[in-house]
RNA sequence: GGGGGCGUAGCUCAAUUGGUUAGAGUCCCGGACUGUCGAUCCGGUGGUUGCGGGUUCGAGCCCCGUCGCUCCCGCCA
C-alpha cells in the first residue's frame, strides 16, 4: 500500500464502503465530543470526514492535533448513516474510521483563520502566501490561470503559431516605462535590462522568416501598482504574425479569446467579430479609450445647441474651441434633489466646473439651466439625443480633452450606480485607428501617442502630406467590459517611413539608430510587413475568475510598493557582492535602512 | 511625488463620541462531553490602542508629525 494514500479527499464514495483507505491531507475541521473525534481531511482535491474513536491509543494524540497539521490516517470506509449524512460534501456520504495515524507536520498556531469568509489583512495573506494559498478560492484562481494559460497555448499551436523564448536580460529599451536593471560584472559600469515586452525580439524573429509567434511572456515595468496592475512582472500573451493585416491578427486574437471565454465562463460573450470602434468615436460616446459597453448610455456632442443658444456659460466654451457633451440617462427624472447634487459634486471631484441637467418629466422639462435655453434649444437636445419623457439630460463643458474624460467618468459612475451594469456578460470592443502623434501640453510640441512601432495609416505620403496630428496608426486595443486587455499594431517596417515618423516626433535619424539599431539595422535587410499584440494573461484571468484585484489571480504577487513580503524582496546583498558589480551605494537617508 | 480611506488581542470587530481596571467572537491553552459537520458547554492566557510629540485634571477618541497597508492621480512606448 502506497505510504501516503490510495485516494485523495475527493475520491471516496459510498460504493468504496467496507474497503481500507489511507488518506493524507492537512486538519481542516476538528471536532471533538470527548467520546468521539471527527476531523475533516483537506487535500487539493477535496475534504473527507475521518472518525477517531476513544479507545484507539492514538485517541489523545489526535484530540491535541492543531489545524493545518499534516496526517496521515488508515482505516476502513463507512457507509454514513442516512441522518449523518452530509449533502454539501461529495465524499459526505462516507467517513473512514480510523485504525492507524502519522502525523507527517504538526503546525505552530497560524496568523491567519483559513475557514470562514474572513480574508484577513492583505499584508499577513501576502506574507504568508503559502497559507492563503491552501484557501479554496485561491486554490481555485490558480488552477484556473494553469487551464486557461494551457488552453491558450493548446489554441495557438493549434493554428500553427510555434512558441517561443526571448531573453530576460536584454539591454535597457529607450521608450516607456523604468526598467528593472541588472549591473554587469563582466562589463564594469554596464547594465543589462529585463524585458518591459519582447516587443523587439518577435518583430526580428517575423524578419528571421518564422512567420509565426507567439509566447506567454513575463514583462517588467519598474512602475507604480493598481488594482489591475501588478507591480514589478506581469504576463502576456505575445503574439506576432508576418504578412498579415489588422484584420487577420483580430480574426486570430478573437478566436482565441473567445474560444478561452468561453471554455472558462458561463457568461454571455460577443460572438466575434468583436465590435469596432474608431478612437475618435470611442472618445466621444464613452469618452474613453477603454469602454464599458455594458453600460447602456452613449455621450453626445451638442455644442451646436449651445453655440446658438443664450446660454453664456457654455456658449463662450464653445466660442473658444470648447465643446458640450451631454450624457443621456433613461427613467431616471424622479430622483430626488440629492441624487443630482451628489453627481455634481461627483463631477466637480474629478476637475469639471459643474454639472448641468435637464430633466424631462410629466410634459415639462426643469434644470437649473432650463431657464438659459429656448423652447427650440430644448427641443433640439431631446431629439439629438432621443431623450423624452422620465429622462435626464447631463452636460458637461470644457476643452475637448477634459469634456470628453469627465463625461466618461461621469457616465460610468451613472452606469454604476443606477444598476445599470448587468452582470453575468463580457462586452468586448476592438478601439481601432489611434492617432499617430498628439500634442505634448507638457514639451509643447508633438509626440508618439502610443508607440513608435506602429505603421502610420497612409504610410509614408500621409507622414509628408497631412498634419501630423490627423494621421492615424494601424494601432489597436482591444477591450473587455472597460479593461484594456491589449495593445497591438501593425508595425512600421519600414526604416524610411520610422526616420519620418520620428523626425516628426522630434528626434533626428541618429537618434533612431542608437535607439533601435538592431531593428532598423534588420528591416534594412528585407523584413517582412507584420503585426501583432499581447493580451495581459493576469488581466484575462482576473476577469474570467471575478476578481477586482490582479494579485487574486497571482500566486506570489508584490505588494504595492513591489515588496515581496514572503521572500523578503527587494533584500540588501553583501559588500563582496556589490565590489563584483562594482558597484557603490549612494542611498537617499545614510541613516535609514533600505 | 501627490490625494482619499484604514491602523484597538495572532485574526474579525466593539468601546455610550474626552471619563473608573479597553470588551466580545474566533484562535491558542486547560477541563467536560459517544454522531458532529462553523459541534457545544465551562475556565484561562493574550493589549506600549502602529510609532513619536502636543492639548487636557483625564486621550483608543481631539491636534501635529511619522510609519505601514490599501484605493486613486501622476506613471504604465
Amino acid at each position: 500500500m502506497h505510504p501516503y494514500r490510495t485516494h485523495t479527499c475527493g475520491d471516496l464514495r459510498e460504493a468504496d464502503a467496507g474497503s481500507v483507505a489511507r488518506l493524507s491531507g492537512w486538519v481542516f475541521h476538528k471536532r471533538d465530543h470527548g467520546g468521539v473525534l471527527f476531523i475533516d481531511l483537506r487535500d487539493h482535491y477535496g475534504v473527507t470526514q475521518i472518525v477517531i474513536h476513544p479507545e484507539k491509543s492514538f485517541f489523545e494524540e489526535c484530540q491535541r492535533w492543531r489545524s493545518e497539521s499534516v496526517v496521515t490516517v488508515y482505516g476502513r470506509v463507512a457507509a454514513r448513516t442516512a441522518d449523518t449524512v452530509n449533502a454539501d460534501l461529495p465524499t459526505g456520504g462516507v467517513e473512514l474510521v480510523v485504525d492507524e495515524v502519522t502525523i507527517q507536520s504538526a503546525a505552530d498556531p497560524l496568523p491567519l483563520h483559513l475557514a470562514g469568509e474572513d480574508e484577513g489583512p492583505e499584508e499577513t495573506r501576502l506574507r504568508y502566501r503559502f497559507l492563503d494559498l491552501r484557501r479554496e478560492r485561491m486554490q481555485r484562481n490558480i488552477l484556473l490561470r494553469s487551464r486557461v494559460i494551457a488552453s491558450m497555448r493548446r489554441r495557438l499551436t493549434e493554428k500553427g503559431f510555434p512558441e517561443f523564448q526571448t531573453p530576460i536580460l536584454t539591454s535597457s529599451s529607450p521608450e516607456g516605462a523604468r526598467d528593472y536593471l541588472v549591473p554587469s560584472r563582466v562589463h564594469p559600469g554596464k547594465f543589462y535590462a529585463l524585458p518591459q515586452a519582447p516587443q523587439l525580439f518577435k518583430q526580428l524573429l517575423m524578419v528571421s522568416g518564422f512567420d509565426r509567434y507567439f509566447q506567454i511572456a513575463p514583462c517588467f515595468r519598474d512602475e507604480d501598482a493598481r488594482a489591475d496592475r501588478s507591480p514589478g512582472e506581469f504576463y502576456q500573451l505575445d503574439i506576432e504574425m508576418a504578412f498579415a493585416t489588422q484584420d487577420e491578427v483580430f480574426e486570430t486574437v478573437e478566436d482565441v479569446l473567445h474560444g478561452v471565454f468561453a471554455e472558462f465562463s458561463d457568461w454571455e460573450i460577443d460572438a466575434a467579430p468583436f465590435v469596432r470602434i474608431p478612437y475618435k468615436e470611442a472618445m466621444l460616446k464613452y469618452g474613453t479609450d477603454k469602454p464599458d459597453l455594458r453600460i447602456p448610455i452613449e455621450i453626445r456632442d451638442v455644442s451646436g445647441v449651445f453655440a446658438a443658444s443664450d446660454f453664456n456659460a457654455f456658449r463662450s466654451v464653445v466660442e473658444k474651441g470648447g465643446v458640450v457633451r451631454a450624457i443621456p440617462v433613461k427613467g431616471i427624472a424622479d430622483r430626488p434633489r440629492s441624487f443630482f447634487d451628489k453627481m455634481v459634486a461627483f463631477a466637480q471631484g474629478i476637475g469639471s466646473k459643474g454639472l448641468a441637467y435637464l430633466v424631462w418629466q410629466e410634459g415639462k422639462v426643469k434644470g437649473p439651466i432650463f431657464k438659459f435655453l429656448k423652447p427650440e434649444d430644448v427641443d433640439a437636445l431631446a431629439s439629438q439625443c432621443g431623450v423624452s419623457d422620465g429622462d435626464v439630460l447631463f452636460f458637461v463643458s470644457d476643452k475637448e480633452k477634459p469634456a470628453s474624460r469627465i463625461a466618461g467618468e461621469v457616465r460610468h459612475k451613472l452606469g454604476h450606480d443606477l444598476g445599470l451594469i448587468p452582470s453575468g456578460v463580457y462586452k468586448f470592443c476592438w478601439v481601432v485607428d489611434f492617432p499617430m502623434f498628439e500634442y505634448d501640453e507638457e514639451l509643447g510640441r508633438v509626440g508618439f501617442s502610443h508607440n513608435p512601432f506602429s505603421m502610420p495609416q497612409g504610410g509614408m505620403q500621409a507622414l509628408q502630406e497631412q498634419d501630423p496630428l490627423d494621421v492615424l496608426a494601424y494601432q489597436y486595443d482591444i477591450v473587455c467590459n472597460g479593461c484594456e486587455l491589449s495593445s497591438g499594431a501593425i508595425r512600421n517596417h519600414l526604416p524610411e517611413v520610422m526616420y519620418k515618423a520620428f523626425e516628426i516626433a522630434g528626434y533626428p535619424p541618429e537618434t533612431v539608430d542608437e535607439r533601435f539599431g538592431a531593428l532598423i539595422r534588420a528591416f534594412r535587410m528585407g523584413a517582412p510587413p507584420h503585426g501583432g499584440l499581447a493580451p495581459g494573461v493576469d488581466r484575462i484571468v482576473m476577469l474570467l475568475a471575478h476578481e477586482t484585484s490582479i494579485r487574486e489571480v497571482i500566486a506570489f504577487p508584490m505588494n504595492q510598493r513591489a515588496q515581496d513580503l514572503m521572500m523578503d524582496a527587494p533584500s540588501s546583498v553583501s559588500e563582496k557582492q556589490l565590489r563584483e558589480l562594482h558597484i557603490r551605494m549612494q542611498l537617499p537617508h545614510a541613516d535609514k535602512p533600505a
